[in-house]
DNA sequence: AATCCGGGGCA
DNA sequence: TGCCCAGGATT
């Protein structure tokens, strides 16, 4: 072992206790906290997955109430799970769980592995999440590292290296791991995780006259908590233009499936193509389409930032002739109250969905 | 090791 | 606007 490594590690060992008793006395109440059961914890962990506590909450408490345990959700169609996920995001998430949880019905009799590795082998479950749920639903003493954690660590042991980079991920864990409390390595995690979300907050308003490990934080004492964590610079988000058709026939309004991989991977939305197309280019695309147009519409544009790509929306809404029922064509016609119902359709459409024909007489 | 995958809240 | 969030899979 590195000779910084066992520094950082007896620096750590001192934290532990104050710590998990600072925990203790100061943890928030939130609904996966109420009872030890392994199916929460899981659940709570995939969807805290690069998302805010107060933007779990609403959706936890849906998610248990209509698939309350491993076997309801190996059991779920797909319609309904990606309807309890919609707006949360990553909806592969919600996917893999599903995956996982009909593996565990089939080799586990529905019940969470209680080992390290065996939780990490399940789809969807990675280093942290597997972390997470061994010591906190099963008492297992290994580490969950998060961006909470890294970056409490990178200031207590004022590590400059960039905390993207897998090696210092890495070493990290190791550290931890070498420091795990026997008895309440659960209380420890969460300790770290909620010292990071409530206390030792990025962005230059870190509360260090609240933290309870202060005397023990190296970036404390030398002044440099706001320099820390060091991270690389992100990559630029890349622009399309697209436009949104919002097709009316009568009450219906036309949505498709979006494609089994890639963004947005198998919800619906609404039409819409590549670049921003002019009125007679989109009445081209819809006589394309075997639709008889009839009237056309601008509508406002929009945006919408994704992590990795922006769209600059435009929109027309069109109303076109009645249809023979077959036809095949790739649309299924909806009315609004009935897709929203039924059908998982990304926030990205937002301001163009509003535009869907309501139901008439009311 | 780099890239893809959402959406929202906040300064 | 940019940053960050109880990350993991894929290439």
């Amino acid at each position: 072992m590195k000779n910084d490594q066992i520094k950082d590690r007896s620096m750590l060992n001192e934290i532990v206790q104050p710590l998990t008793d600072w925990y203790r006395q100061n943890k928030r109440i939130l609904p996966w906290r109420d009872q030890n059961n392994a199916y929460y914890t899981w659940v709570s962990e995939i969807m805290l997955q690069q998302t805010r506590v107060e933007a779990v909450k609403p959706y936890f408490q849906r998610f248990i109430g209509e698939l309350p345990d491993v076997q309801a959700l190996a059991e779920c169609p797909e319609e309904k799970l990606m309807k309890l996920w919609e707006g949360l995001g990553y909806y592969n998430r919600v996917r893999n769980m599903q995956t996982a949880a009909r593996t565990v019905v089939c080799e586990y009799e529905g019940v969470l592995p209680a080992s390290y590795e065996e939780l990490l082998s399940l789809k969807g479950i990675g280093n942290y999440t597997a972390g997470a749920i061994a010591s906190i639903a099963y008492q297992i003493p290994v580490p969950a590292v998060d961006g909470n954690v890294l970056r409490v660590i990178s200031r207590i042991t004022e590590d400059r290296q960039d905390i993207m980079k897998q090696s210092v991920h890495r070493q990290i864990e190791e550290n931890l791991l070498g420091i795990m409390p026997k008895e309440t390595p659960g209380d420890f995690n969460q300790a770290l995780m909620e010292l990071g979300a409530v206390v030792c907050v990025p962005n230059g308003s870190a509360r260090c006259e609240a933290c309870p490990v202060s005397e023990y934080c190296l970036a404390y004492r030398h002044g440099t908590v706001e320099e820390l964590p060091v991270k690389a610079p992100k990559k630029e988000r890349i622009l399309q233009n697209r436009t949104v058709l919002v097709i009316q026939d009568g009450e219906k309004t036309a949505i498709q499936k979006r494609p089994e991989k890639g963004l947005l991977a198998g919800l619906y939305e609404l039409p819409n193509l590549l670049g921003h197309l002019t009125r007679e280019e989109v009445l081209d695309k819809v006589k394309n389409m075997q639709l008889e147009p009839l009237y056309i519409e601008k509508l406002p544009d929009a945006k919408h930032i994704f992590s990795h790509i922006e769209w600059r929306m435009t929109g027309y809404l069109i109303r076109v002739a009645a249809l023979d029922t077959d036809g095949g064509l790739p649309f299924i016609f909806a009315e609004k109250k009935q897709s929203e119902k039924q059908y998982a359709i990304p926030s990205a459409f937002r301001a163009y969905v509003k535009y869907m024909k309501e139901e008439s007489g009311k």
